[in-house]
DNA sequence: CCTTGTGAAGGCCTTCACAGCG
DNA sequence: CGCTGTGAAGGCCTTCACAAGG
């Protein structure tokens, strides 16, 4: 088996939605090409994502997305529901405690604020607590993954609290480069980021014509 | 001039980032290796995306930091404020319009939301309208780009509504890939992409370990 | 002597054409 | 005959070693 390029891991979970969507929609089958264009990539790359991990379709007449679904979400680990505490209550925080679609992957067991006025609040019926029940919390629920929502300036202190009280996984949604120890798994979901691809087109136009991609 | 790998303007985004972290602690001087720590990637890299645009250094010195970060803004397009307006006032959009990291890059100029409820709020003293307002608003206020802080479902309808109001570009917190003409420029700063990398950690270890980078 | 700037090498990822198979 | 699955080719991006220059 050859080696798995980590952005065809990307593509998957963008394969992944657009299966659950087409069996919301009733439909049984489906194709690389159809696949490719909602994904907006070449059918070559949804085929060769695939190929990496098995063979999925049949020839000469496409996947069954019920099949393909399922297939995907083994592959992605996501056959299970990964425990997940959100650290910092603020909007945001609160937005993704009450964001239906967490769901199905994660099943959200914490809710952490430094701030005390926080601590009345609720969520699914888990109380929001102070920082120094996170240890605690984590092993006593196995609590596998952190999601950091806290202004940047925290976003250190609270990363290195998770790691200390074993955390697997940081979903960032500060504007920070965070340092973890290298088993722990972490991705930015940093809205500053959003700068990159609009820097794209505030680009200098003498720079644009030159870029690749 | 080479060809500018479009990741290389990802990173450009993170150094600027923290060339103003270090004029904020009153740093003067930095070095490719200084960024390449704080970036998490290597020096090598630092100085080779700094060449596709010119020279901003000083051999066997370094970095002026607050050359290099005029510099940046220059290239990324960001010496100036970019007219946003925000659609769809829940939470998320609600946080977003209170967050004052925008302030430096974005200037807010309308808010908009289909629900009359909200019709009621304003942000820094601009009120919240409905979604017929919007052709008009981003002709007579000059803006420029359009923040979706709506549900999955209705994304790619506001998307529509602001592609034809005439925007250039766009900030998509949902989680769908959105279809836009080709001169719109799109950034999906979708939270369940997070999926993505944690899903590497939940990846069947099997083949994780055949994984690159 | 030290750090930047860069052509060249190497490697990873995508693209492609076609073999494989129902 | 149609669509999947895949080795091979090509291209982009990163890595590297060293030249450049204060």
């Amino acid at each position: 088996m050859a080696k798995v390029p980590s952005a065809a891991i990307s593509r998957l979970v963008t394969y992944l939605r657009i299966l659950e969507d087409l069996e919301a929609a009733g439909v049984n089958r489906t194709s690389s090409e159809q696949l490719a264009e909602e994904a907006q990539v070449t059918a070559f790359q949804v085929r060769k994502d695939l190929s990496y991990f098995g063979s999925y379709g049949t020839r000469g007449v496409g996947y069954t997305v019920q099949v393909l679904r399922r297939e995907l979400r083994q592959i992605l680990g996501l056959n299970r529901r990964w425990g997940l505490c959100i650290v910092g209550m603020g909007r945001i925080g609160q937005a993704l405690a009450d964001y239906p679609g967490f769901s199905s992957t994660f099943e959200l067991k914490g809710f952490f604020d430094i701030d005390p006025a926080k601590h009345h609040l609720s969520f699914g019926g888990i109380p929001v607590q102070g920082m120094e029940e996170l240890p605690r919390a984590v092993a006593e629920r196995h609590i596998e993954l952190g999601l950091i929502a806290v202004p940047g300036q925290m976003a250190q202190s609270v990363a290195d609290q998770l790691v200390e009280s074993g955390i697997k996984g940081i979903l960032n949604f500060a504007p920070v480069v965070l340092e973890v120890p290298k088993d722990v798994a972490v991705e930015n979901v940093d809205f500053l980021a959003g700068l990159s691809r609009l820097s794209f087109f505030a680009l200098n136009p003498k720079w644009r014509e030159e870029m690749v991609g």
